[in-house]
DNA sequence: TTGAAAGCGCTAACAG
DNA sequence: CTGTTAGCGCTTTCAA
C-alpha cells in the first residue's frame, strides 16, 4: 500500500504538497499538481481517510437506530435519511436492535468512541437519563417516535391528530364498536394514536370497551393474535383500527380464514401506507405517512446540530393523509370524490 | 473529551498501562488497574477508537452493498450478515444503490481508502473487471447474486434447480402454458431460474412461446405490468412464473381487478417467501430462500477472507424449498401431504 | 508556493 | 509489572 510518503517521494515534493494537492486546494503550482497527480496515478494511491479522520476528529459516519428493517415504514425512512447523507457527504451506518440480538447500549458507545458524528434514533429503549447523557456528549434526534423527558429535535406525524382522522372515517361510515391493535406504549406513536382514538370516539359519544384494546403488537403475527381474540368476543366489532399495515393484513388474512371478509363483513384501518396496501386483496384503507421525508428531515436536523451543537432542539411535525381503499365499508351516502384528504398539521 | 494522556495523568501511571487496562490485557497489578479504573470513572473517559483503529489498520467495518432494502429478501440477508457481523466485532455499512441515488463506484472506494475492512455485495452493476480490481485489494464476497467473470466467493442458493422444481411443480399439476415473469439477465439469479424454468419446459416437450417471457422485473409494479401483457393475450397462459413474490402479488392483485382469481382462474407462483407470502389472499405458492443463512454464510467466508487473504474462493450452494399454499391450483390426484419438499443441493 | 515539524489518540515493541 | 518511545497516515500551522 502506497502511503502518502511515497507518493511525495515519488513526486519530489514534501507530504504537505501532496495532501493539498488531495484536498483540491488552492496555492500549489499548477506544474507541481501534475506531477503529484502522476505520482499518484503511477503508485496507484488511494489516501487512507483514517489518518484524515483522526486528524479532523470528525468521522462523517452517523448511527441510525431502528428496530427493523423488514417493515417498509422503516426502509423508507432510512432511504430518506441516506439520501440526506449522501448529498452531505455522510455514511450511514445501521444499528438494527430487533430481537435484542444488538443491545442499543453497545451501538450508543460507538458514539462515545466518536465512531461516529451523530445518531437517529428511529425508536428506543434506553431510558430517557441515558438518552439525555449520551445527547450531551453527541449529536442526537428521533425520528417517528418521541421519546419522552428527553429535549431532542424530534420529527413525525402529529399522531394524535392522525388516530382521530382515521377514527372519525370509521365512525363517519357507520362503524361503532371499533377495536384499536397497536403495540404497547412502548411506542409513543401507538400511544398517541391512541389518544386520538378515544378522542373521536368521546366526540360520538361513544365509550370504548375494554376488550377492543388488543396490544398485540404491530408485526403481521401481532395481526393475526388480534383476529383470535376478536373471533373469541360475544359480538364482533364494526370495525378495527390497526396501528400499522403490517397488523391490519395480519388480522384480514387470520379473518379470511374464518369466512370473514374484510371491507364486507368487517372494515380494517391499517396505518403506514406501506406498499402492500395498495397491492392487498383487498387494497388497504390507511393512513399514510411521508416517510422518506421523515429520514430526510432528521438528516438535516442532525447535520445542523453537528455543525452548530448549541442550537435548540427542534420539534418538526409533518401532515398525513387518509388513503381510502377497500378494506373499510364506506356509508352509502359517503360521497367517492372524496378520496384523498391531505391533512396539515 | 479526556484522553488516555489525561486518565494516565490522573492515575499516576503511564498511558501504556491505561492501554494495557483497556484492552483487559493481563499483566497489570490489581491495584493499579483499580486505580485506572477509578481515574477513567472520574474523568468519565471513552477510548477514542479512531485512534486505535489507525494504529491497528483495521476499521472492524463491512459494507454491505444492496439494491434496496424495501424488499424483505434483502432485509433479511441483511440481518443475517449484521448477525455473525456482531458476534465477531464487526458493524455493517450499508450502500442501498437503488434509484442510482449512491453510486456503486462511490461505495467501493470507501474499501480502498481503508474506511470498511470488507465487502459483500448482493447485487452489482460495475463491469466484472472493476471487481476483479477492487478484489485485488479488498477483501469482497458475493450473496444471492452470481457476478460472471470473477473469481469471488459467492453463497446462494441453486437457481437453476429451484426454477426447475418450482416449473416442475407447475406442470405436474397439469399446467401446460406457463408465462415467466422476471427481471432481465442484469441479476443472475433470474437467468439461472429462466434456465431451470426451460429445463423442466423441454423435459415435457413443451416449447414456450416468446410472449410467455414477461421481463418486467421483480417489483410490485413489475407484476402489474406483467398483468397487462398477460391481459392482452388471445389465450391466458395456465399459470405464471414469478421470480420475485412482490411481482406475483403484483400480478395477482392487477388480475384480481379483472375478475381473474389466481389459484382458481390461473395459478400463480412466487420465488422468495417473504413473510407476506403467507398473510396473502391467496397465500402464495412460492420458493423459499434461507435468506439469513445466505447472509451469514456470506459474512462467514468473508471474515475468513479477511483473517486469511490468500484463502481460495468458495462457491457455497444452500437449500431451497417449496412453499405450497393456494395460488397454485392443484391437479385433483395430487396427494396433500406433500407438503413441504426439501431439496438439498 | 513549498517544506519541516508537530500532533490527532492510541498501541506495541523494547527495556527496565 | 511498568514506562519510554516510535509510529499508524494524514492535516495544518508556521516559517522560509
Amino acid at each position: 500500500m502506497a502511503t502518502i510518503k511515497d507518493v511525495a517521494k515519488a513526486a519530489g515534493v514534501s507530504v504537505a504538497t501532496v495532501s493539498r494537492v488531495l484536498n483540491t486546494s488552492e496555492n500549489v503550482r499548477p506544474d507541481t499538481v501534475e506531477a503529484v497527480q502522476r505520482a499518484i496515478e503511477e503508485l496507484d494511491y488511494h489516501p487512507n481517510f483514517l489518518g484524515r479522520t483522526l486528524r479532523r476528529l470528525e468521522t462523517m459516519k452517523i448511527l441510525v437506530i431502528v428496530p427493523t428493517i423488514s417493515n417498509q415504514f422503516y426502509s423508507r425512512v432510512i432511504r430518506g435519511i441516506q439520501s440526506v447523507a449522501h448529498q452531505n457527504g455522510y455514511h450511514v451506518m445501521l444499528a438494527i436492535t430487533e430481537s435484542g440480538l444488538d443491545s442499543e447500549q453497545e451501538y450508543v458507545q460507538m458514539a462515545q468512541r466518536k465512531l461516529v458524528d451523530g445518531i437517529i434514533f428511529l425508536h428506543s429503549t434506553l431510558e430517557p437519563e441515558r438518552i439525555n447523557e449520551l445527547a450531551d456528549s453527541c449529536p442526537v434526534v428521533c425520528a417517528n417516535e418521541y421519546i419522552p423527558h428527553t429535549k431532542l429535535s424530534v420529527v413525525s406525524i402529529d399522531n394524535v391528530q392522525a388516530g382521530y382522522d382515521a377514527t372519525s372515517f370509521l365512525l363517519e361510515n357507520g362503524h361503532r364498536s371499533i377495536a384499536f391493535v397497536s403495540a404497547s406504549s412502548l411506542y409513543s406513536s401507538s400511544a398517541l394514536r391512541r389518544d386520538g382514538y378515544l378522542k373521536a370516539m368521546a366526540e360520538w359519544g361513544i365509550s370504548a370497551e375494554e376488550s377492543w384494546f388488543l396490544n398485540e403488537g404491530l408485526t403481521f403475527k401481532a395481526g393475526r393474535r388480534a383476529a383470535d381474540r376478536l373471533l373469541q368476543m360475544e359480538n364482533l366489532p364494526d370495525a378495527v383500527f390497526a396501528a400499522s399495515d403490517s397488523a391490519a393484513i395480519g388480522l384480514i388474512s387470520a379473518l379470511s380464514g374464518h369466512g370473514i371478509q374484510a371491507g364486507k363483513d368487517i372494515s380494517i384501518m391499517g396505518f403506514d401506507n406501506n406498499q402492500i396496501a395498495e397491492y392487498y386483496i383487498p387494497a388497504l384503507t390507511t393512513v399514510s405517512q411521508p416517510q422518506m421525508e421523515i429520514g430526510q428531515k432528521a438528516m438535516e436536523l442532525l447535520i445542523n446540530k453537528i455543525q452548530n451543537p448549541s442550537c435548540e432542539p427542534q420539534r418538526v411535525t409533518l401532515p398525513h393523509r387518509l388513503e381510502i381503499r377497500a378494506s373499510v365499508r364506506l356509508a352509502p351516502s359517503r360521497p367517492a370524490r372524496e378520496k384523498e384528504r391531505k391533512i396539515h398539521p
